[in-house]
DNA sequence: ATAAAGCCTGTAGCGACTAGAGGTTCAAGC
DNA sequence: GCTTGAACCTCTAGTCGCTACAGGCTTTAT
């Protein structure tokens, strides 16, 4: 989780970059794009230039995947490496951060099934005769047709 | 939902675009950007270049921002509105549409709860202690830790 | 020595908007 | 008729988190 920095680490065989990826199941362009903006550090190279890794950074990448994964933002996966790299550091704000996004993820459940529901009752009524009677077309022009006027206000964030 | 293009509608008082996307809870940019990308017609102007609309536009551009938040692609609003648009077609493509929406919420729906408890377990599990000590930290450096594996594999089109 | 695979940088694209710069037009009040 | 100020115009670039080229270089195996 930290120090790649050592100029020759004999334990670990040095990885290239799609090794690397490989290993943490996510591309090159990734690993490239984490480095540019910063989520890993500029790794050392070889006399040609190509990026060569150790084992830190297999287990520092696969952090990085893993929080992606839970649907952390990039922003706050920044913020859980800089206290995964502290670790004498109290541990609350890891849990302000992981607390923040269980709620986010809570609400977004709650929108998703409300619209669940809508569609649901769209796809059941809908009779399969022309468009001009059709429940769906009808629903999607009128909302005064659903059930739950506020709880799907804007599916944009969530998915 | 069809036919702003007569030249001076007498009913309707022809409205700006604020107001429109006001009326349809949007606003002019993104009005601005659904004419661009042809979900709206390109409206007709005043002598000075501006835009002005009818009752029509507003049907349509409500329908738009409903079936948005119902979360469709701006691609099956797209086929949505050409099968509103001609009403005596059979509505089997309207209802494929909407079954297709359901399944991918429902999808995500199950990946977003498999999250939710991976998270309320992570969080019920911190101690408050140390980042060292720290169970979130530590499930995020592990998947091992994690109870299902493949549930939460991705939260990228989960929102 | 050569070929294939992998790597490099840099740029552009995705979806669905959103924000801003820098300028023009409209509607209302005087 | 004139002035003000809000609303409008176009165009460009930014958001998020990658992904996908293009065009060239390095490494590795034969």
């Amino acid at each position: 989780m930290s120090g790649d920095t050592p100029p020759a680490p004999i334990d670990s065989p040095a990885l290239g970059i799609g090794e690397l990826a490989r290993r943490a199941g996510c591309k090159p362009e990734t690993v490239r794009y984490y480095e540019r903006i910063g989520l890993l550090r500029d790794a050392p190279r070889t006399e040609g230039g190509q990026r060569r890794y150790g084992e830190a950074a297999v287990k520092r990448l696969t952090f990085i995947r893993h929080a992606r994964d839970f649907g952390f933002s990039v922003e706050a996966v920044r913020e859980l490496l800089e206290m995964a790299d502290h670790p004498q550091m109290p541990c609350h704000e890891v849990d302000a951060i992981a607390k923040h996004h269980l709620e986010e993820v809570e609400s977004r459940l709650q929108r998703l099934s409300a619209l669940r529901e809508e569609l649901r009752r769209m796809v059941g009524q809908c009779a399969g005769g022309r468009v001009e009677s059709c429940r769906i077309i009808e629903v999607l022009s009128d909302h005064q047709l659903c059930i739950s006027e506020d709880t799907h206000g804007g599916a944009h964030d969530l998915g």
